[in-house]
DNA sequence: CACACGATGCGCT
DNA sequence: GCGCATCGTGTGG
Protein backbone atom coordinates (compact mmCIF):
# COMPACT_ATOMS: atom_id res chain seq x y z
CA UNK A 1 0.00 0.00 0.00
CA UNK A 2 1.08 3.26 -1.06
CA UNK A 3 2.54 5.30 1.32
CA UNK A 4 1.29 8.96 1.74
CA UNK A 5 3.05 12.56 2.05
CA UNK A 6 3.36 13.73 5.01
CA UNK A 7 4.53 16.86 6.64
CA UNK A 8 8.40 16.42 6.15
CA UNK A 9 7.81 16.02 2.36
CA UNK A 10 6.31 19.03 1.85
CA UNK A 11 8.05 21.26 4.32
CA UNK A 12 11.28 21.48 2.05
CA UNK A 13 12.54 24.11 -1.17
CA UNK A 14 9.47 24.19 -3.18
CA UNK A 15 11.52 23.32 -6.55
CA UNK A 16 12.33 19.89 -4.60
CA UNK A 17 9.03 19.26 -3.83
CA UNK A 18 8.13 19.55 -7.19
CA UNK A 19 10.38 17.22 -8.32
CA UNK A 20 9.20 14.54 -5.68
CA UNK A 21 5.46 15.24 -6.42
CA UNK A 22 6.29 13.56 -10.37
CA UNK A 23 4.50 10.16 -10.48
CA UNK A 24 2.65 10.34 -7.05
CA UNK A 25 -0.94 10.23 -7.27
CA UNK A 26 -3.16 13.21 -5.68
CA UNK A 27 -6.38 11.83 -4.17
CA UNK A 28 -9.91 13.64 -3.65
CA UNK A 29 -12.27 11.30 -1.83
CA UNK A 30 -15.78 12.34 -2.84
CA UNK A 31 -18.76 10.54 -1.42
CA UNK A 32 -17.77 6.82 -1.67
CA UNK A 33 -15.40 7.68 -4.81
CA UNK A 34 -11.69 8.19 -4.55
CA UNK A 35 -10.80 10.37 -7.86
CA UNK A 36 -6.97 9.44 -8.40
CA UNK A 37 -4.31 11.57 -10.57
CA UNK A 38 -0.86 10.31 -11.57
CA UNK A 39 0.97 14.03 -11.52
CA UNK A 40 2.69 14.45 -14.87
CA UNK A 41 3.46 17.96 -14.96
CA UNK A 42 3.87 20.90 -12.10
CA UNK A 43 5.33 24.31 -11.20
CA UNK A 44 7.63 25.38 -8.52
CA UNK A 45 6.44 29.32 -7.61
CA UNK A 46 8.51 30.95 -4.73
CA UNK A 47 9.78 34.29 -3.96
CA UNK A 48 9.60 35.00 -7.33
CA UNK A 49 8.01 37.64 -9.69
CA UNK A 50 5.22 35.11 -11.03
CA UNK A 51 4.51 34.17 -7.61
CA UNK A 52 1.83 34.85 -5.95
CA UNK A 53 3.52 35.93 -2.98
CA UNK A 54 5.68 38.04 -4.94
CA UNK A 55 7.46 41.02 -3.10
CA UNK A 56 6.82 39.27 -0.23
CA UNK A 57 3.27 40.65 0.20
CA UNK A 58 0.43 38.43 1.94
CA UNK A 59 -3.23 38.74 0.92
CA UNK A 60 -6.31 37.39 1.82
CA UNK A 61 -5.86 35.13 -1.47
CA UNK A 62 -2.22 33.95 -1.39
CA UNK A 63 -2.67 33.37 2.65
CA UNK A 64 -2.21 29.75 2.87
CA UNK A 65 1.03 29.70 0.86
CA UNK A 66 2.61 31.64 4.21
CA UNK A 67 1.49 29.33 6.33
CA UNK A 68 1.85 25.49 6.98
CA UNK A 69 3.93 23.20 4.00
CA UNK A 70 1.36 20.59 3.13
CA UNK A 71 -1.83 22.73 2.66
CA UNK A 72 -3.94 23.00 -0.15
CA UNK A 73 -3.67 26.58 -2.13
CA UNK A 74 -6.60 26.55 -4.45
CA UNK A 75 -7.31 29.70 -6.33
CA UNK A 76 -10.18 30.77 -9.02
CA UNK A 77 -8.61 32.62 -12.09
CA UNK A 78 -9.93 34.00 -15.62
CA UNK A 79 -13.73 33.84 -13.88
CA UNK A 80 -14.27 30.54 -14.35
CA UNK A 81 -11.29 28.23 -13.70
CA UNK A 82 -9.76 26.58 -10.66
CA UNK A 83 -6.06 25.55 -10.00
CA UNK A 84 -4.62 23.81 -7.34
CA UNK A 85 -1.39 23.91 -5.03
CA UNK A 86 0.33 22.41 -2.57
CA UNK A 87 2.00 24.97 0.29
CA UNK A 88 5.77 24.38 0.24
CA UNK A 89 8.80 25.80 2.18
CA UNK A 90 8.88 26.21 6.16
CA UNK A 91 6.19 27.92 7.81
CA UNK A 92 6.45 31.53 6.82
CA UNK A 93 8.11 31.57 3.60
CA UNK A 94 5.71 31.55 1.29
CA UNK A 95 5.92 28.71 -1.78
CA UNK A 96 4.01 26.45 -3.13
CA UNK A 97 3.77 23.58 -5.93
CA UNK A 98 0.93 23.81 -9.30
CA UNK A 99 -0.27 20.78 -10.38
CA UNK A 100 -0.47 21.71 -14.19
CA UNK A 101 -1.15 17.84 -15.20
CA UNK A 102 -2.60 14.70 -14.28
CA UNK A 103 -2.55 11.45 -16.35
CA UNK A 104 -4.78 8.19 -15.61
CA UNK A 105 -8.80 8.60 -16.15
CA UNK A 106 -9.35 10.27 -17.57
CA UNK A 107 -5.79 12.74 -18.54
CA UNK A 108 -5.75 16.39 -17.68
CA UNK A 109 -3.67 18.19 -19.55
CA UNK A 110 -3.38 22.08 -18.11
CA UNK A 111 -3.99 23.06 -13.96
CA UNK A 112 -7.95 24.32 -14.82
CA UNK A 113 -8.31 20.61 -16.47
CA UNK A 114 -6.95 18.99 -13.29
CA UNK A 115 -9.13 20.99 -10.70
CA UNK A 116 -12.10 19.70 -13.18
CA UNK A 117 -10.89 16.25 -13.33
CA UNK A 118 -10.16 16.04 -10.02
CA UNK A 119 -13.72 17.73 -8.67
CA UNK A 120 -11.43 20.30 -7.05
CA UNK A 121 -12.43 23.99 -6.31
CA UNK A 122 -12.06 26.76 -3.90
CA UNK A 123 -14.35 25.30 -0.74
CA UNK A 124 -10.66 22.96 -1.17
CA UNK A 125 -8.31 25.53 0.03
CA UNK A 126 -6.60 25.64 3.35
CA UNK A 127 -6.89 21.43 3.35
CA UNK A 128 -4.36 19.68 4.81
CA UNK A 129 -2.92 17.16 2.54
CA UNK A 130 -1.16 15.55 5.37
CA UNK A 131 -4.20 14.74 7.80
CA UNK A 132 -7.68 15.58 5.55
CA UNK A 133 -9.60 12.24 5.43
CA UNK A 134 -10.50 13.07 2.10
CA UNK A 135 -7.81 14.57 0.32
CA UNK A 136 -3.80 13.47 0.00
CA UNK A 137 -1.55 12.23 -2.02
CA UNK A 138 0.15 8.81 -2.78
CA UNK A 139 4.16 8.53 -3.08
CA UNK A 140 4.85 7.46 -6.47
CA UNK A 141 7.96 7.63 -8.60
CA UNK A 142 8.76 7.81 -11.92
CA UNK A 143 8.96 4.62 -14.13
CA UNK A 144 12.38 3.22 -15.21
CA UNK A 145 13.44 5.40 -18.21
CA UNK A 146 10.76 7.86 -17.21
CA UNK A 147 12.35 11.06 -18.60
CA UNK A 148 11.70 14.25 -16.34
CA UNK A 149 12.00 17.71 -18.45
CA UNK A 150 12.89 21.02 -16.92
CA UNK A 151 11.72 23.93 -18.41
CA UNK A 152 10.18 27.36 -18.02
CA UNK A 153 6.45 28.08 -16.64
CA UNK A 154 3.30 28.69 -18.49
CA UNK A 155 0.89 32.12 -18.48
CA UNK A 156 3.24 34.38 -16.64
CA UNK A 157 4.73 37.52 -18.13
CA UNK A 158 7.59 37.57 -15.22
CA UNK A 159 10.05 35.36 -14.32
CA UNK A 160 9.72 33.47 -17.91
CA UNK A 161 13.03 32.79 -17.74
CA UNK A 162 13.52 30.64 -14.31
CA UNK A 163 12.99 26.80 -15.36
CA UNK A 164 10.95 25.76 -12.72
CA UNK A 165 8.69 23.69 -14.67
CA UNK A 166 9.03 19.91 -14.37
CA UNK A 167 6.94 16.94 -16.59
CA UNK A 168 7.30 13.46 -17.08
CA UNK A 169 8.19 13.22 -21.04
CA UNK A 170 5.45 11.27 -22.94
CA UNK A 171 2.83 11.90 -20.77
CA UNK A 172 -0.54 12.42 -22.31
CA UNK A 173 -1.25 14.41 -19.00
CA UNK A 174 1.76 17.20 -20.20
CA UNK A 175 -0.73 20.52 -21.24
CA UNK A 176 2.73 21.86 -23.37
CA UNK A 177 5.47 20.12 -24.42
CA UNK A 178 8.83 22.07 -25.22
CA UNK A 179 10.55 19.78 -27.68
CA UNK A 180 13.80 22.11 -27.37
CA UNK A 181 13.96 20.90 -23.75
CA UNK A 182 12.98 17.21 -24.48
CA UNK A 183 16.05 17.02 -27.07
CA UNK A 184 18.80 18.84 -24.07
CA UNK A 185 19.78 15.33 -22.33
CA UNK A 186 20.05 16.49 -19.17
CA UNK A 187 19.45 14.55 -16.97
CA UNK A 188 17.87 15.54 -13.45
CA UNK A 189 17.69 14.09 -9.90
CA UNK A 190 14.45 13.07 -8.50
CA UNK A 191 14.77 16.34 -5.84
C1' DC B 1 -15.78 52.06 -4.74
C1' DA B 2 -14.00 51.57 -9.58
C1' DC B 3 -11.19 49.19 -12.61
C1' DA B 4 -7.57 46.42 -14.82
C1' DC B 5 -6.17 41.87 -15.44
C1' DG B 6 -5.07 37.03 -14.67
C1' DA B 7 -0.16 30.53 -12.67
C1' DT B 8 -6.56 29.15 -18.63
C1' DG B 9 -9.07 26.60 -22.08
C1' DC B 10 -11.51 26.44 -26.25
C1' DG B 11 -12.96 27.32 -30.71
C1' DC B 12 -11.85 29.38 -34.97
C1' DT B 13 -8.38 30.99 -38.56
C1' DG C 1 -1.53 31.41 -33.79
C1' DC C 2 -5.25 34.42 -31.82
C1' DG C 3 -9.20 36.26 -29.41
C1' DC C 4 -12.55 35.81 -26.15
C1' DA C 5 -15.44 34.29 -22.02
C1' DT C 6 -16.13 35.75 -17.21
C1' DC C 7 -15.45 37.39 -12.34
C1' DG C 8 -12.58 37.32 -8.03
C1' DT C 9 -8.88 39.82 -6.34
C1' DG C 10 -5.72 43.46 -5.52
C1' DT C 11 -4.62 48.12 -5.99
C1' DG C 12 -5.31 52.82 -6.17
C1' DG C 13 -8.35 56.86 -5.85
Amino acid sequence: MPRRLQRADFSRSTDAVARRLLGCTLCHRVGDDVIRGRIVEVEAYTDDPASHAADGRRTQRNSVMFGTAGVAYVYFTYGMHHCFNVVTEKEGIPGAVLIRGIESLPHAAGPALVCRAMQLTRRDNGRDLATDPNLWIEAGRRRPRERMIQTTRIGIGKGTDLLRRYYLFGSPGVSRRDRRAESAPVELPDQ
